[in-house]
DNA sequence: TGTCTTTAGTTTCAATACGAAACTGGATAG
DNA sequence: CTATCCAGTTTCGTATTGAAACTAAAGACA
């Protein structure tokens, strides 16, 4: 909040304020959310659940988890309604776990970090993603102004609805 | 990877293979990132140091965290290159952390999940992002191809470089 | 100068979360 | 009818976290 570094500019031009900080903090949909996603293995079932992963089984022997902590993880993804628990129809014995709307729309999150881990050095693939429809790869995620053009972290600032 | 629910259809046409899974995660960008910035905390301090946190006592009072637990965080998000740490040159008591670059490219990461907290209604602010040249607010953070259409996850596949 | 305060940690110890392995109970296959 | 599979749960040892007190260096002030 004080414009001098790397960070986004406050609409009070006032030094930063820890109380305003922590105001402005209560209400932010980030604490929520990382409360959700932000618990170890959680942000790799979506990542398994977004790659076509359904059983509990297939979690387990895909991402190496103690079947405990999957249970609960799993668990409480459903409470936040980011997978849907259904029986299997053809298989009483197994149970599906899908993304709802509210999962798929963690999507750009997702990527956006794969992004960020792929450019900086954090392990590379031989697979991309692309649009199914001309098979290019799907663009960088950024953050863009209202007209496109894309915004760096100095670019920005808050403002009171 | 079935393509059959919601999640990326997979370039072979196989059943979901675990072992294909697991081999593509050895190479995955994702689990190191999170292993950066996964840990309990670590996304509120980047969260904070976006905002204009810059020294230990404001990260400790804004957040509210354990200062030995802030201690490592601090520590680890120094040594993964994504916050730089330097004395402060007008008080010598005083250590500044700073975004670096590595750190900066993360916002699209926490901008996505704020927006996805925000419209799933985890916390709503009366504050919002927009750019400083037009005061308008930013867009939403989405999934593009080549074009810049929006796509979502089933219009994405993966394929081999 | 000497004393008080601030800053950025570290130490200690109790509470919590995690992990590996064995176990359970219902469904399916042969 | 028996063996196997699936989705968990239980148990117990280990690692992580959190609250509070403590430390060392630097600055403020008289």
């Amino acid at each position: 909040m004080l414009g001098s570094g790397g960070e986004v500019r406050s609409v009070s031009k006032d030094h930063t304020d820890i109380e305003q900080f922590r105001a402005a903090a209560l209400r932010c949909p980030l604490p929520p959310a990382i409360e959700l996603i932000g618990e170890r293995w959680a942000f790799l079932i979506l990542r398994g659940a977004m790659n076509g992963l359904r059983h509990f089984e297939q979690f387990q022997a895909a991402l190496g988890i103690a079947r405990n902590i999957l249970s609960d993880r799993l668990g409480k993804l459903v409470a936040g309604d980011i997978l849907e628990r259904t029986p299997d129809p053809g298989d009483r014995r197994k149970v599906v776990y899908a993304l709802t709307p509210k999962g798929s729309g963690l999507l750009p999150v997702v990527l956006a970090l794969r992004q960020w881990g792929e450019q900086w050095g954090h392990g590379q693939q031989d697979l991309y993603l692309a649009d199914q429809r001309d098979g290019r790869p799907i663009r960088p995620i950024i953050v863009q102004a209202h007209d496109g053009r894309e915004v760096s972290i100095h670019d920005l600032m808050w403002v009171h609805r």
